[in-house]
DNA sequence: ACATTTTGTCTGGTTAACCAATTTGGACAC
DNA sequence: GTGTCCAAATTGGTTAACCAGACAAAATGT
């Protein structure tokens, strides 16, 4: 365990440090938008470090959309100016990982609003995928079984039906981190599972009805134990 | 332009056809969560691609949390359960890239909470970043320059003042693909920007009143305009 | 029989060499 | 002077070989 921290800050901090000279560079050279970085092979022999690292360094900056790699070709900075540039690659720096808190928040926010894009947007399609997951939820619940990925399926299903990839991209990212950290904290039990059924088809029935309003409500009904867990921690 | 095009969606066909392999071999060797994968040489081996493309393809599937790579040891399933990481590798396979409706959308949603949380949780330090952001944005809207950087700066801070750390991930993620197409599609115009340093200004003195509910309504007012955009797209 | 050390074989990470595609710069024909 | 074309240099992508650390089983000493 600890050593896994370690390595992890010391990839972060290796990466960080690159970041932040991959910055002054752009800065000391004036490079507008748009311009040249400096091939991998420069930059690696520049910093004295290996290419892989700044390779790994460059995908992070161009998640972010700040770079843009193009094959046979070389490294551009993104056309967001160099103040954008320079206040962006601050916060990137500076950035924390998540905490529980914050990602229970995040999900809450997002969902109240797929659950209502969900309402007005879904097609027949997203109707037949979120009552298969529906079922095998229903179902694992009957048998008494943990159902706790079915229960996320179908959250998961709302997501995909409110025609938002930006959300629905959130929202895959967010889930397993939720799903772990329910699991450490026995968040979840036996009576929320069942209540849940009945909750999930109020929700499913609001959406089939093209009812937002009621959707987003029978949402923050489902929310409301989370709801309260999340702020008394 | 071309080219570029190509290259991204042949990486993602190679990517997401080794994903596909990979969720096949787990359900086929019946990989309980927390069990080890097979090592990333035999992958490579046995798919017939470079070992490079696996590391892509896991690291993508440990940027959704589904697997974790720790060194000198292993790659691991994650412990979400083999129903929901079925449902989620599909999910991820055909995710669309976002589209600027969606990422507007986002932001819209993101920021209306974030500019609450600020007005709940900022300390001196966040109001002293804010301002700052702001006094440059007004400083260069008086010289009629151009201040789309500042802008998203101010907006930044904010996200950051929220102390909610994935929605700050989330709005960095999203603010440089949004300046980028509203350059394209010339959405802010002279106007919009001597009108928008009221708008901060009103925003600021909201979260540094500590009023969250009137900060939300500044925020309401101040995206009045990308709203309509946005909606008759 | 047990505890400790050794050793052999994994792992992911790192590196350097190689590749095909692209760009570039100048030689050469007009 | 101008346009065309080809070879050489440069690019990011790919590969294969190598590394230090982790781990487990076997060997060894008590």
């Amino acid at each position: 365990m600890k050593i896994e921290v370690l390595v992890k800050d010391d990839n972060r901090e290796i990466q960080n440090s690159i970041i932040s000279k991959i910055r002054d560079l752009i800065n000391l050279k004036n490079l507008e938008p748009g311009e040249k970085l400096p091939s991998e092979r420069m930059l690696s022999e520049k910093f004295e470090v290996s290419r892989s690292n700044i390779r790994e360094a460059i995908q992070k900056l161009e998640f972010y959309g700040l770079l843009k790699s193009i094959p046979q070709s070389g490294t551009f900075v993104a056309n967001i100016g160099i103040i954008a540039l320079n206040g962006m690659i601050e916060d990137i720096l500076r950035l924390k990982s998540p905490d529980f808190k914050s990602l229970v928040e995040t999900r809450i926010l997002l969902e109240l609003k797929t659950v209502r894009l969900a309402a007005l947007r879904r097609t027949e399609e997203d109707l037949k995928q979120m009552k298969a997951t529906l079922e095998a939820y229903r179902e694992k619940v009957r048998n008494g079984q943990d159902a706790v990925q079915e229960d996320l399926l179908f959250h998961l299903a709302i997501a995909k039906a409110s025609g938002n990839s930006t959300m629905n991209t959130f929202m895959l990212k967010i889930t397993p981190e939720i799903i772990t950290n329910f699991a450490k904290y026995h968040v979840c039990d036996k009576n929320q599972a069942v209540l849940g059924i009945q909750e999930h088809t109020d929700i499913y029935n609001a959406i089939r009805a093209q009812d937002p309003s009621l959707a987003k409500q029978m949402m923050k009904q489902h929310f409301k134990e989370l709801y309260k867990y999340c702020y008394s921690v």
